[in-house]
DNA sequence: AGTTTACTTTCTAAAGC
DNA sequence: GCTTTAAAAAGTAAACT
């Protein structure tokens, strides 16, 4: 009986340890994300809610901790690539989209709560760059009409975007240049040029020479 | 019913597993595969390329083989026909007729018509898509067992089927689940 | 900037770590 | 789970010219 004592205070020790950790990590990813408070918290519930139903089994806490923080930005629409936050983790991009994957099925979180809008990368990428309301609302309703002409299936939300952005940038003559663009949606120029140039094209724009 | 009259499949690559009933001796194996490599370290069987038919060939110790880049069915026992001989002359013996698995035939291929991703995703139940990391929809179908990648163009790949009718029969299921959420029409505005 | 090569995703078996 | 092999789709990436 002592013996069984010991081993529930032993499980609940390893438990302890492992969610002290897992909040712990939390913390370091959340705050050089500079993460809204919000965001930490809703992870941190996703990550309660994923032990709970034993969804850490076979993979890293650290993984999950990371698909946690990805999800939790995706549901309140606060812009993070997979890329920043597996850049701060300690595990991969391809093992931390297989842990959000997985408990993105088990947790309910379907597509639709999860959506988040091309244009909704846009204020984000706008404040990094110090771009006006002006050139907000034009790239937003460049992202609208690709969007309605077939022209952004499949394609990269973040190299839309910062495509959107740099076509508004010029023509409403508050240019940022293409590495510039390219560098706070951490894409390439060459996925950039190839984005306006298929825009441009398509949408008929007038870029002013 | 599902309109299959402008879908298009082809076959693009076979992998099957092979039972040769003969234990091997790897060592002796590499010398008369010309195009081989052997690590054990870092994986266990001869890694074997034949030019006619073109395809890689896994040999292992136990005797058991793995096909795969096979156009067809034919190709994968002529391949193993040909190692067969091949290794008749290194004194292998064989008692019996080697027993060949179709595991695995993956397609490319074409619905003839565009998508608008972002509204599967929305409204075709058990679908992933996540255009920053890949480009296509993934959708799994259970009965018969298969993964079908959807792209905006209409273009699919259709992978994990274990016969070409196995893989008609999962792109009309997929088929039928878009024509159920109304996903099918689209093509000029959406 | 354009070209080439290469990686992302899906599948599957093999023997062993 | 990993290791190795093949193949396509379309997008993105990186290394060269």
């Amino acid at each position: 009986r002592l013996r069984k004592w010991q081993s529930r205070l032993r499980v609940s020790d390893a438990a302890e340890r492992n969610l002290a950790f897992a909040l712990s990590e939390l913390d370091r990813i959340a705050s050089q994300l500079k993460l809204p408070r919000h965001v930490e918290e809703e992870a941190a519930r996703l990550y309660r809610e994923a032990v709970r139903k034993g969804l850490i089994r076979g993979r890293s806490i650290e993984s999950v901790i990371a698909a946690c923080v990805y999800a939790a930005c995706r549901l309140l629409k606060v812009p993070r690539t997979l890329d920043e936050i597996a850049d701060i983790s300690r595990v991969d991009k391809k093992e931390i989209g297989r842990s959000f994957r997985f408990i993105a099925r088990n947790l309910n979180l379907t597509p639709k709560k999860l959506f988040v809008k091309p244009t909704d990368y846009v204020n984000k990428f706008a404040d990094e760059l110090g771009l006006s309301e002006r050139i907000r609302r034009r790239a937003i309703a460049i992202l609208e009409e690709a969007y309605d002409r077939g022209l952004t299936s499949g394609k990269s939300p973040a190299g839309l975007v910062a495509a959107a952005l740099y076509i508004a940038g010029l023509l409403e003559d508050e240019k940022r240049t293409q590495r510039e663009v390219a560098e706070v949606a951490r894409v390439t120029e060459v996925t950039v040029r190839n984005r306006y140039k298929e825009l441009v094209e398509k949408l008929n724009l007038k870029i002013p020479v | 019913m599902v309109d299959m009259s402008n879908v298009k499949l082809r076959i693009e690559n076979i992998v099957a597993s092979v039972d040769l009933f003969t234990q091997l001796n790897l060592e002796k194996v590499i010398e008369i595969c010309p195009n081989s490599k052997y690590n054990p370290e870092e994986f266990p069987g001869i890694i074997c390329r034949f030019d006619e038919p073109k395809v890689a060939l896994l040999i292992f110790s136990s005797g058991k083989l793995v096909v795969t880049g096979a156009k067809s069915v034919e190709d994968i026992e002529r391949a193993v026909n040909k190692l067969i001989q091949m290794l008749k002359r290194i004194g292998a013996k064989f008692q019996r007729a080697p027993q060949i698995d179709i595991q695995n035939m993956v397609f490319s291929g074409d619905i003839g018509m565009e998508f608008n991703l972002d509204a599967i995703a929305l409204s075709l139940p058990n679908c992933e898509y996540e255009p920053e990391q890949f480009p296509g929809v993934i959708y799994r179908v259970k009965e018969p067992r298969a993964v079908i990648l959807l792209f905006s163009s209409g273009k699919i790949v259709c992978s994990g089927a274990k016969s070409e009718h196995d893989a008609w029969e999962a792109v009309r299921k997929l088929l039928r689940e878009l024509e159920k959420y109304g996903l099918i029409e689209e093509e000029d505005e959406w």
